[in-house]
RNA sequence: GCGGAGAGCCGGAUGGCCGCGGGGCGUAAAGCCCCGAGGAAAGUCCGGACUCCAAGAAGCAACGGUGCCGGGUAACGCCCGGGCGGGGUAACCCGACGGAUAGCGCCACAGAGAACAGACGGCCCCGCAGGUCGGGGUCAGGGUGAAACGGUGGGGUAAGAGCCCACCGCGCCGCUGGCAACAGGGGCGGCAAGGCAAGCCCCACCGGGAGCAAUGCCAAAUAGGACCCCCGCGCGGGCUGGUCCCCUUGGGGAUACCGCCGCUAGGCUCGCUUUUGCCGAGAGGGGUCGGGUUGGCAGCUAAAGGUGCAUGGCAACAUGUACCGUAGAUGAAUGGUCAUCGAAGGGGGCAACCCCGGAACAAAAUCCGGCUUACAGGCUCUCCGCGCGU
C-alpha cells in the first residue's frame, strides 16, 4: 500500500491483536497491539465475521473498513502498531462514513490514552 | 380491451475526486495506457475435462445409480421430438411411465369377508309343522372400505350366477401402419389374472478411487534422521579434477575450501592388543537421500469458447465460414465518497404536477455442460379464450 500501511495476513498476529486492547465503538470493534519487535510502519487487518452478513454483506463492510483505515490511521494512527477492525452487523455497512471515521479516530485516541 | 399460456432479454445511469488487483510501456522510481463479478458467480445435486493413486484389458460378485420409445451430446439423472396416462373450453401444462403368471412380504381402521375366498343382513326351495325351528341353493341388490374376485344391457332361473348372448374390458395368436414406444382392426379364449416394486426382489443399461488444499518444481532457515566415504599433525606442488576470477568458439590466471600427488611423521577420546603396527567405535569433515515447516513459481485460464451468415434437420443439434478474443485474487482485488438523474412504492391534487422515497436476489476461487433454488421491478415476441368494432 502506496500509503504506508501494511496488510496483517497471518492468523497469529490478529489472535496477538485480540489479546492486547480493544475499543468499541457503535459502528466498529478496534484492536491494537504496540508490538514488542522493533519495525516501523502501520499494519492494519481487517475482520467481518459471519455474523456480519452474508458474503455481500461482508465485503461491503470489509471495504467501508478499508477505506476509512486508508484516510485516518495514516495520521491517527502510531508506527510501531498493529490495528484490527471488526465489522458489526449493520452499523458498519449503514452509518454515515463522515460518523465511520469519527469513530475509528475516538477509538484510537482512548487506545492511545492508555497506560 | 379484459383474462390466460409459452419463449427470450434487462435487472440502476452519468460525471468529479480518492483508492484496489492484473497486464503493457519504462533500467528502475515516478508516470501513462488497457482490462477487472453473475444470471444465477449460490446450493454443491448430477455429468465431463484435467491430475494423482490403484489395477493386464475385460468379466464376475458386491454396492450405488438410471428406468416408455427414438434422436442430440464429450457425457449426463440434461435437451429435443414422439407415444401413453392425467388436468384445462383452449393455447398449453403435469408424470420415479420397465416387470405383480419368478418368488417372498404387506394390505391399518371399518367390514361377514382383504386372496386356496367367504356369508352380516337378505332372496329362493324343501322338511317338520307354525318356531326366536332344521336342511339346502345363491350372491343380483344393501351396508363397510383406498380397494370387494370383471362392467352395462338382455336372455335365463325357484331365486340367482359368464350359466348363455351382445358390446366394453382382460389374455393369447395373426394382420395393417410406424425405426420404435404404440395405435387401429380381426379371430380365439373364458373369467382363470385385486393393489403395493417410493418393502425385498427380477430384468436392461451405466459406474475403479480420490480430488486444484489434485499435482509438478524451486528456494530458505532451523532441529533432527538414514546411508556412504574420508579422517594424526604439518609442509610442498597447479596437478588435463572441483571451485572462483578474467577475456570469451577457446584459452589465461588464482589455490582459502574439497579432491589428487609427494615429503614428513606417529595420533582428539574410548575399546582391543604385551608393545608398535593393524582393527573397531565415537567426535570431526565431505557427499547423497527422504520427510516436516515457511515462502515462491507452474497448474491458471483460449475454452467440448462466443456472435453473425450459409447448408442439413420439425427440433435439440451438426457442418462450413467470417469476425471477436473476454477477471485471475489467495486474510482473497473488482471499490469508497460526493453531485446530478432516477424505476417500483407511499401521500396530496379534477388535472398538469408537487412532496416523500430511493433499487431485487446474490458476489468468482481449476475450467466447462446441466439441474435445483432465490429474485423489487421492467421490456419484447408468439399463441389461446371472451367481449366490442369493421
Amino acid at each position: 500500500m502506496s500509503s504506508g500501511l501494511a496488510i496483517l495476513k497471518k492468523r497469529a498476529d490478529f489472535l496477538a491483536a485480540a489479546r492486547a486492547r480493544r475499543q468499541g465503538t457503535s459502528s466498529m470493534m478496534v484492536q491494537a497491539r504496540k508490538r514488542p519487535e522493533d519495525g516501523d510502519g502501520i499494519r492494519v487487518g481487517f475482520t467481518c465475521s459471519k455474523k456480519v452478513g452474508n458474503a455481500v454483506a461482508r465485503n461491503r463492510a470489509k471495504r467501508r473498513l478499508r477505506e476509512a483505515a486508508r484516510l485516518v490511521l495514516p495520521d491517527a494512527g502510531q508506527s510501531g502498531w498493529d490495528y484490527v477492525l471488526i465489522g458489526r452487523a449493520a452499523a458498519t455497512a449503514e452509518r454515515d462514513f463522515t460518523d465511520l471515521q469519527k469513530d475509528l479516530r475516538y477509538a484510537l485516541r482512548k487506545l492511545h490514552a492508555r497506560p
